[in-house]
DNA sequence: ATGCTAAAGGAAACCGGTGTCATTTGCAAG
DNA sequence: CTTGCAAATGACACCGGTTTCCTTTAGCAT
């Protein structure tokens, strides 16, 4: 009698260490125990409607082996308990969670943040939930952290976003592990089960091909960062439109820049410093746009009278300078949604047979930015 | 033995139609199962290392009740095979996740996104993972929703971000239902565990009172939306700074915004219409600023020389418009850590004593929006 | 030596689902 | 009237941890 006793405190002694978290809200929960109103599990369900817990999982799964008497009688007390089945039970008893990851390593909060958005919007009303991933790719352990997480979480899929999508052996990790995965990206890299993408190059063909309908040939880039897809796309359609309109520019019309905003008033300096400078400038992302905008306006140019500009992305900044960018807008949620639905497909009840787009188009946005150059 | 075949076509059917994905993946899957190199579960360890689950449980919850010996043998094992506790049969066993939610409502994006890398930060290293859940206030079913997404997910905690934070039933949920929180807001709303607040009101205070050491002194006000306790916290930061240098303005200097740039641009056109308008334009966040600065190009106003500006936030807009914003700038990365330590804290080996603080400091953010008004 | 206690560790149940396999039942064919 | 087979359902083990409770062992006073 009394080692039990004794037994009893060494044991709460001992998940005291464990766990070390006895605050007041613990007595909450006990008191919620007590009341008869803790969540009914299968169990519940399957004695209140007399079968076994296997036919109520049965009823969960939507299984066309049963009766449908039995069906419904099950579905009638799982609506009136308000039955939810436990995710975590089911995540151990399956090996795999209902968890989609978003892996990224993308600065662009406005990006990541719509991608959250149409994933999200895709997950909404099913039992998935979203777990997110920063991951810093300069970081030699990188590709262990990731692994850890994923075999740790045993997630069921992930969304790969730019520019770490590119990483082709985080793809091949994902397969070896069996995790699913859709990559989004600015060009093909993958199947079309794993992949979204848009068609920057296309964009940009268009974009430039606009400044030249109004006039200009002098034109500057500023590219992306070396190594990012999404950089050479961009970068591809630029060359591209100049010589199907067989404009010839010197190298030195192209700088290189960083996607951010300090980056493209570098890039601009030395652009401006030219002679004849450029009429118009292309900067690959609208972060840089906007520090042409700037660069501009500290050597005292007119936008778009002396100067005109467009960026890539059509983030809020692009609509809030002075004047308004014109850019090319991609449909970020909507790609982002198609990429959850991709992965979950198959497992939500009324996906049958959607398939999801695995390119989207983007459009030029016409805003301030962009008039004919001025007679030189 | 045919009946036995037979069965087992019947459940894969069954299997099928419960979770239907069989892809290539699901192969892979399969072969690594084959391997021996599929996860060490506790059994192996207890195994290897000669002792029971229970020791080896012990081990990993750094139970004081054992031998020295025995730890150091089973950490040893522990630490040749790489074997992780899996996080699914934790969550199952103890009723609760290892996961942190983040509930928010709010548009802007790059608040949102840097929170999270605080919390992300704090997490970091630890087996909390991050789930995001974003809300919709004006629903009906919004307090219910998020009920539901406790309840069934059994979340560690909860990181509620403004303004939905200021919502006291939302943290009533929590406290009924046994799940950790902490909220986020422009001032103290509940006791020092489940608060990280920023003081909103003295930094506008400052603000003001560096507006009327320029010498302003007709200074117009752009006002958060009714209800967002941010935004009466500013409100009455200015009133007080007016109030404290003797100051008296008409009703019609303080005009409604929404937090957004379009309404920013329409407070600012009804200010500007004022005779005689105000010399500078003190705005409750910086979108609303970037709508006044637009606003005033829009009339041909110069910024700063006819109208100096202040905003809120320190978001990259204020840094990337022309002329760089003067803005208020909350530490909201070490909020967000901060707060995500204030829930784990307790859990986690290293964090013994640590109190995190509960109320953070901005600063004023001196850029090109401000100088002296004109003589009139 | 004996008895008592505390420390250390193990056996088995449990968390709430799913998978495997066996059993019951109904019905058609032989 | 069996026999054979499919449909419907159940019993039970299992996923990988934690908790409860019990046993073994060692140390110490009597």
């Amino acid at each position: 009698m009394l080692s039990t006793a004794t037994a009893s405190r060494i044991e709460a002694v001992e998940a005291y260490s464990g766990h070390a978290c006895y605050d007041s809200r613990m007595k909450n929960a006990e008191k919620l125990n007590e009341t008869p109103a803790s969540k009914p599990t299968i169990n519940d369900i399957a004695r209140l409607a007399g079968v076994s817990k296997k036919t109520v999982s049965r009823v969960i799964n939507r299984s066309p082996l049963l009766n449908e008497d039995t069906r419904e009688r099950v579905e009638a007390v799982i609506r009136e308990t308000g039955y939810v089945p436990n995710p975590q039970a089911r995540a151990l008893a399956l090996g795999r969670n209902f968890l989609i990851g978003l892996i990224h390593d993308n600065p662009n909060a406005q990006m990541i943040l719509n991608m959250q958005q149409g994933i999200l919007e895709a997950l909404h009303g099913t039992e998935f939930e979203l777990v997110v991933r920063p991951v810093d790719r300069g970081s030699a352990t990188m590709l262990s952290d990731v692994r850890g997480f994923l075999e740790r979480q045993r997630l069921f899929g992930v969304v790969i976003l730019p520019p770490i999508s590119e990483n082709d052996q985080l793809a091949e990790l994902c397969d070896e592990i069996g995790c699913r995965y859709v990559r989004m990206g600015s060009a093909v890299l993958d199947d079309a089960d794993h992949m979204v993408a848009s068609n920057d190059r296309d964009a940009v063909v268009e974009a430039i091909r606009y400044l030249i309908s109004q006039g200009h040939s002098r034109i500057g880039l500023i590219a992306g960062p070396h190594g990012f897809r999404s950089a050479r796309e961009r970068r591809e359609g630029f060359e591209i439109a100049l010589a199907e309109a067989g404009i010839k520019l010197p190298r030195s019309l192209v700088a290189d820049g960083h996607y951010t905003f300090e980056s493209g008033i570098a890039a601009t300096d030395s652009l401006l410093d030219l002679s004849p400078r450029p009429t118009a400038i292309f900067a690959c992302n609208d972060e840089m746009a906007a520090g042409v905008l700037f660069a501009a306006r500290e050597r005292g140019l007119r936008v778009p009278e002396d100067l005109s500009i467009i960026g890539f992305d059509d983030t809020p900044i692009a609509s809030r300078v002075w004047p308004p960018l014109t850019t090319v807008r991609w449909p970020i949620i909507a790609m982002g949604r198609s990429a959850a639905l991709k992965l979950i497909s198959g497992s939500i009840a009324h996906a049958d047979e959607v398939t999801e787009p695995s390119t989207f188009f983007s459009t030029l946005i016409r805003r301030g930015s962009v008039v004919p150059p001025a007679k030189a």
